[in-house]
DNA sequence: ATATTTTAGGATATTAAAATCCGTTTATCG
DNA sequence: CGATAAACGGATTTTAATATCCTAAAATAT
């Protein structure tokens, strides 16, 4: 029987799919001082160009991007990849704001949250956050063209960075 | 700037909002076989009745729940709430596939995928889905009563239960 | 200067999720 | 057996997310 009310097509994303395709577009952006046009972005993406523009003006407001008009122009990074982590992206995409307390719905705050499964809802919030934090752009640009799998992830959330 | 392109009120939730109503309904299932009301129970929850009647007849399709028509009639749970893991709430509400396998919008099936972040990903979605599936709707039920903190999780995710 | 190319950004359209409505079926009660 | 009370479930409406459109502004080239 699946969903409440209509059958859904692809699985469920963490995040809005804005944020991928954020993620998708910044992967391609060149590491020297180039400019990329969106529209050319957006055709190796097979996005419509008009939408995933609207994206990289996002990411520009967050400085994450620097756009320059007219002929020439287009998008590029404010700084090296390896200095833009993944959590500042989806921050900028997504608000600061990751998730309500509990799965029950209780609000940010806490107080009168008793789940059961609260400990670990906040461990995979943290743990979530704390890798999204220590990885880079550059991480990610590298990981494209090497096909071995990272190292694994730190599980020790003790302190989120 | 935060969300791409409007004013978001509340903080996401992982899952869908039928299901988080389908939890809160549940937690306040009698445990003797006593049924309960629909519209007593959306009362309680301020949700629309007619709404959460169609989350309860889900749940009945997942055989969680069951129903009797008529006067003295209303839904009950088909188990103890010892036996109904919270796992089985979600699957029947989200069906089984949780999410998509990583933050880029890769599929299920892996292959391709060889985001840095990966790794951490897995083990999230593991940690949930173990968590889920080891507690139960007794576990939420005297949880709510008793405002003690549980213990921890088990962070061991070795095999998915 | 003027034409061209690009981003800027507000307004609009489309789609999916969330919520509502209403006639039907089933059970109980008088 | 008729009246009432409840779930059943299809159809519809509303709202938020997603995607598109179009005019303006800025930078370059001729």
């Amino acid at each position: 029987m699946s969903h409440p009310q209509s059958g859904c097509p692809h699985p469920r994303s963490l995040f809005h799919a804005p944020t991928r395709y954020a993620l998708q577009a910044l992967v391609r952006m060149p590491g020297d001082g180039t400019y990329r046009l969106a529209r050319n972005l957006a055709a190796e993406l097979n996005l419509p160009g008009p939408f995933l523009a609207k994206i990289l003006q996002t990411l520009a407001h967050a400085d994450i991007l620097e756009s320059l008009r007219g002929p020439t122009g287009g998008f590029r990074l404010t700084r090296a990849p390896e200095r833009i982590t993944l959590r500042e992206v989806v921050v900028a995409m997504e608000g600061p704001e990751p998730f309500e307390e509990c799965l029950l719905g209780h609000a940010v705050g806490g107080e009168g949250c008793h789940c059961p499964i609260r400990p670990a809802w906040d461990i995979l919030q943290t743990l979530l956050t704390t890798t999204l934090a220590r990885t880079s752009l550059r991480d990610l640009q590298a990981a494209q063209s090497a096909p071995d799998r990272p190292e694994d992830p730190d599980l020790s959330v003790a302190a989120p960075v």
